[in-house]
DNA sequence: GAATTTACATACATTCATGAACGTTTACAA
DNA sequence: TTGTAAACGTTCATGAATGTATGTAAATTC
């Protein structure tokens, strides 16, 4: 084959990308030659590179495909506006998980993203791009839990950027260990209890701010002398969350 | 150098695992030569290779270094005896957490394993062991919980491997973050809130075994005929977790 | 319909990691 | 004290991956 019409082109592309999914899976990212990838598509190498720069830009390109969809959801959680924020929420955490569930394309690429890929080297660049696009899918959901709170279903001095963090770790984790061993335990019939546990604790328990924070600072401090303090200004810094700070 | 005494050997082999830590956070398990591990190290690859088979084997010795005092964790804690089962739990996973925001190795080499190594190709039988050990950590945490509702302080329909399940993939997720990007948030100073928004969760509304189990089937099954039946099996293995079924 | 560009295939030069072989010196056992 | 084997260093052959350079026939463009 030598020139193809437009079309047939954009479908070696896909076809590029549809077998980097099923090599970088079986045999790992680093591991795995353009060649490889190459000839499970059916084509040389010189295709490869007539449509990504590099081994990293068909990385990237197969990683976009793939989490656009999740990323989607999380625009749209933030963008209704309901008077329950938490069931939208708990909507938005179940049908993430039910979209890997599901999804077998997405399952591929977050095993690959998880356990076949190392970020260093090569990769260094491409997983700060993706760290901003996490970065922004948790500003929208600290939004959802911002309305939350200012609709009364969760306290008054939850540590929303906290809390974000703690669903986010929560979400990546369960992910991470089923995209692991898919049989370890039925995630799509379990999702909405999973989920449901992780609600009751930030309804019953969430992380809070400092009370020093909002209150203006008292003469008499509570208990101040009780303890010796070392480092104030460290054991404020402790409790600050990185980035975005709480209103 | 060449033939030295016993201990000096001994260094020499610490000091390839610590070179193999350093190296392989900054350039990634598959991607850094055995050449490179043996220069950070101040030997050759002759040392490399008469310490360890290849470099599959030096990263398994490797992670058994470091993750053995949170195996340990996990093994004193399956094995106390109070009368508060949550309380041992909690202080597990602050203890756990907290380990990690101290100890540097620990750090590293959880990075490494999360973030900077492929389980693909050589790495696969070390992946094996390395599933089997979290298979027993989490068999020890679920024998906690099992103590937790036989002591009252969980709903006696716990879905108690769920739940192991859901605290692991929680700390799981916690370290996956935090060691991608320590400065994100505090882990040293939120783990006790961190966790006890979770485990209150736990308390409030942990995952519950189905309600078909136990009881005897009933013949007017409750909304049976309102939805066809397509796979009873299938449905059927839906909710049990694979492996340990909850007692 | 000629010119140009596209969408690949093929060939090549360079680099580099690996594993094994081989050498060497010294600690240690007898 | 002498032989043996430990604890490395050094060398080599092999293979494989990368990026680039070049070839080429068909699809577009003008």
């Amino acid at each position: 084959m030598v020139r193809r019409t437009r079309e047939a082109a954009a479908t070696t592309r896909e076809q590029l990308l549809d077998a980097a999914e099923r090599v970088f899976r079986d045999r790992g990212v680093t591991r795995t030659s353009l060649a490889e990838v190459a000839a499970e598509a059916g084509v040389t190498r010189g295709a490869v590179y007539w449509h990504f720069r590099d081994k990293a830009d068909l990385f990237a390109a197969m990683c976009r495909r793939a989490t656009s969809p999740m990323d989607t959801l999380a625009e749209r959680a933030s963008g209704v506006r309901t008077d329950s924020p938490i069931a939208t929420l708990r909507a938005l955490c179940v049908d993430a998980l039910a979209h890997l569930t599901r999804d077998p394309r997405t399952q591929a690429v977050f095993e690959i993203m998880f356990h076949r890929s190392e970020l260093a080297g090569e990769l260094a660049g491409i997983a700060e791009r993706h760290d901003r696009d996490c970065r922004q899918a948790r500003a929208r959901v600290e939004s959802v839990i911002a309305r939350a709170v200012a609709a009364g279903e969760l306290p008054r001095d939850t540590h929303t950027a906290l809390a974000v963090e703690a669903l986010y770790a929560y979400l990546t984790g369960l992910m991470h260990g089923w995209t692991l061993d898919p049989t370890s335990f039925d995630l799509r019939a379990c999702a909405p209890a999973l989920v449901d546990t992780f609600v009751a604790g930030l309804v019953a328990n969430p992380p809070r701010v400092p009370r020093a924070a909002p209150a203006p600072p008292r003469r008499d401090g509570w208990r101040l002398a009780a303890r010796p303090v070392a480092h104030p200004a460290s054991r404020q810094a402790r409790v600050t969350v990185g980035g975005s700070a709480a209103a």
